[in-house]
DNA sequence: GAGTTTGAAACT
DNA sequence: CAGTTTCAAACTC
């Protein structure tokens, strides 16, 4: 039986890792997430999924002197803090969305080719990227090096066309697909079971539920978006109608305060508008593409989208000027949003959007006339 | 189930 | 930061 019985298996502080720890996961990510069997790390380690995940050890674990358990969880906190000290990411979503999905780490494997679960990211079910430093790579996921991005534009113009319904891509239910599949999400209850409140956030958007680390900005610089114009892509995300589940909720918190998003986001172009709806996850930026750590979700018209850009604000600030571009997976409006030279910007919107609440599954309709909420911030700030 | 292989995490 | 060690999961038999 398991040492570790005791707890709930939520560590609710941290970020519970959205997108099920593979560490060197099974054939189902959903079987082996949060169990683990560990012997020496006393779960209080990386090495611990259940722990990596957020998430205290439960009664289907097998591990041995268990620490990972709501009794010591003033202890597992504090370890939580050290390795954050190490890496501000280390309990962030191990996957991140945003054309497709990725490991966000990338693997190192040597002899595996990446064909094994023993791969992070096949164990994800997600194809190498640039980020990997495998060897040999046959993910057959999608293979690093290869035009896998390009190809999956392809997948996306795909279903553009209604040749693929989200659905069906959502499912990744054919383990022989071409394409890679999504991420597969813990839908399990209890990972929120002690914080259902991370779901109920203010209208502005303000929610400290959780601690996840962020990159900490510099409060003197100004807007980040004066100098940025910001246009339609026409191009789908295929994952961002997914509707979010409560994991998902939880562990896309950030910490921003209504001051900070103040200082950083004061810019009357962007603050004065309710156009944005707001995403929760933080922005990775990785070369010249800011991408979403995380789904988006779709809650209110009164959120701004820059509001909870903690980390989008820094990554924009270190962006290669006039190479930048963010992808913004949705928008919505019952304003048209500025294009930052007066004039407004051409939207087409899922009729969805325009209401509260998570989003619903995209219609057929919408697909078809590729009413597509991406865009693209171009980084124009001069030299 | 035991032993081996593997790659991530931790350590030096 | 690179190399090494430790660790737990994946895998093989």
């Amino acid at each position: 039986m398991a040492s570790c019985e005791d707890s709930g298996n939520n560590m609710n502080e941290g970020a519970s890792d959205t997108i099920s720890n593979p560490s060197h996961g099974t054939s189902s990510m959903n079987d082996s997430n949060g169990k683990c069997n560990c012997m020496k790390s006393q779960c209080v380690k990386l090495y611990c999924q259940c722990f990596s995940a957020g998430n205290f050890c439960n009664d289907n674990c097998s591990c041995k002197n268990c620490l990972n358990n709501e009794v010591n969880k003033d202890s597992v906190n504090q370890i939580k803090k050290e390795i954050q000290s190490r890496d501000p990411r280390a309990f962030e979503p191990k996957v991140i969305v945003d054309q497709g999905a990725r490991n966000r780490k990338g693997c190192i494997c040597r002899k595996s080719e990446c064909k094994k679960n023993y791969c992070s990211c096949f164990a994800f079910k997600v194809g190498c990227s640039r980020h990997c430093q495998c060897q040999n790579c046959m993910n057959e996921y999608g293979v690093k090096g290869s035009s896998s991005g390009a190809k999956e534009q392809e997948r996306v113009n795909d279903s553009n066309n209604g040749s693929k319904n989200v659905e069906t891509m959502d499912n990744g239910s054919s383990s022989q697909s071409h394409h890679p599949p999504p991420p597969v999400y813990d839908n399990s209850p209890n990972q929120l079971s002690e914080n259902s409140n991370a779901r109920a956030d203010d209208e502005l958007g303000n929610s400290n539920v959780n601690n996840i680390p962020m990159p900490m900005p510099s409060n003197q610089v100004a807007s980040p978006y004066h100098n940025f114009a910001v246009q339609q892509n026409h191009v789908a995300a295929p994952y961002y109608y997914r509707p979010l589940t409560p994991v998902h909720i939880q562990s896309s918190r950030n910490n921003i305060t209504e001051q900070q998003s103040t200082n950083l986001f004061g810019d009357p172009d962007w603050q004065g508008q309710s156009t944005f709806l707001r995403t929760n996850p933080p922005f990775y930026y990785d070369n010249n593409v800011a991408e979403l750590s995380s789904i988006p979700r779709i809650q209110s018209s009164h959120q701004y989208l820059p509001h909870q850009s903690h980390g989008f604000h820094q990554q924009v600030e270190e962006a290669p000027l006039g190479a930048m571009t963010l992808q913004l997976p949705f928008l919505r409006s019952s304003q048209q949003p500025n294009n930052g030279d007066g004039t407004n910007m051409q939207l087409n919107l899922h009729p969805h959007l325009h209401g509260h609440g998570p989003s619903p599954p995209p219609t057929a309709d919408y697909e078809e006339n590729h009413h597509h909420g991406m865009f693209l911030l171009q980084n124009n700030r001069p030299q």
